[in-house]
DNA sequence: CTATTATATTACTATATGGTAGTATTATTG
DNA sequence: CAATAATACTACCATATAGTAATATAATAG
């Protein structure tokens, strides 16, 4: 757990780390209906050009994204569709705990009822 | 994609971002042999006092971990085991481009080969 | 070759955050 | 109550990074 594994584990943090922020889950979200250019991709996200182009190339490095030059632009497509998965599985965890925290709100709704005779 | 789910986008990204950090993985691998104080996370994991502190607090608020205060030490556990399950998924992921990669690589070596008549 | 369009890179700022020292708080013991 | 031990909090520094403006590069049209 502490020394054989640290190399491994920061190989998972650096991936999750590419999944923390919402620019770069809305490139990939841009890209899970299909390929798009750059361009297309700052129109979906209505991010900047230079900062698409950032994120792009973080994706990339990552394998998460997969590029190809056509012509004078760049078509990006998910490479990785495992990123998918992921984002399902906290989906699932989040809504459940929502879900939860919903039920707790109603018990304390059903306390908080004034009492009826006394 | 764009606007009804950039809220949701960003607590998934969140979510990530507590997974992104070493110390934080290291903390959570330290509690999945089981229950622990602050005391035996710090020795597991070599960290800092204040710093597993501060780790655990946003764990707790990321409902990954619960506290349980008992007598003068505080115990900590996993709360929510699909962390497991994503760390899981993505190791897998990292496996398999890691071998992708060794193959690409002996290829290579293949091409690398001296040309043995001429 | 020149102009234009699409993408990438660089330099910079503002912000966020990991680590730590010092201090505060809380529970236990005597 | 005083002393001690375990944990939490605060203030601070150093570093990382998201966003952006300006510039560079690459491909195509004329």
């Amino acid at each position: 757990m502490s020394d054989l594994s640290a190399a491994a584990l920061t190989q998972v943090a650096d991936y999750f780390k590419v999944l923390s922020e919402l620019s770069r889950l809305q490139v990939l979200c841009a890209l899970k209906s299909g390929t798009k250019n750059v361009s297309e991709i700052m129109d979906a996200t209505g991010l900047g050009q230079a900062n698409v182009s950032k994120h792009l190339k973080m994706l990339t490095q990552a394998g998460m994204v997969k590029r190809q030059p056509q012509g004078v632009s760049v078509y990006y497509q998910i490479a990785d569709p495992l990123i998918f998965d992921l984002c399902e599985l906290v989906c699932q965890g989040l809504e459940a705990r929502l879900q939860a925290q919903s039920q707790q709100l109603q018990q304390l709704e059903i306390l908080r009822q004034p009492p009826s005779n006394r």
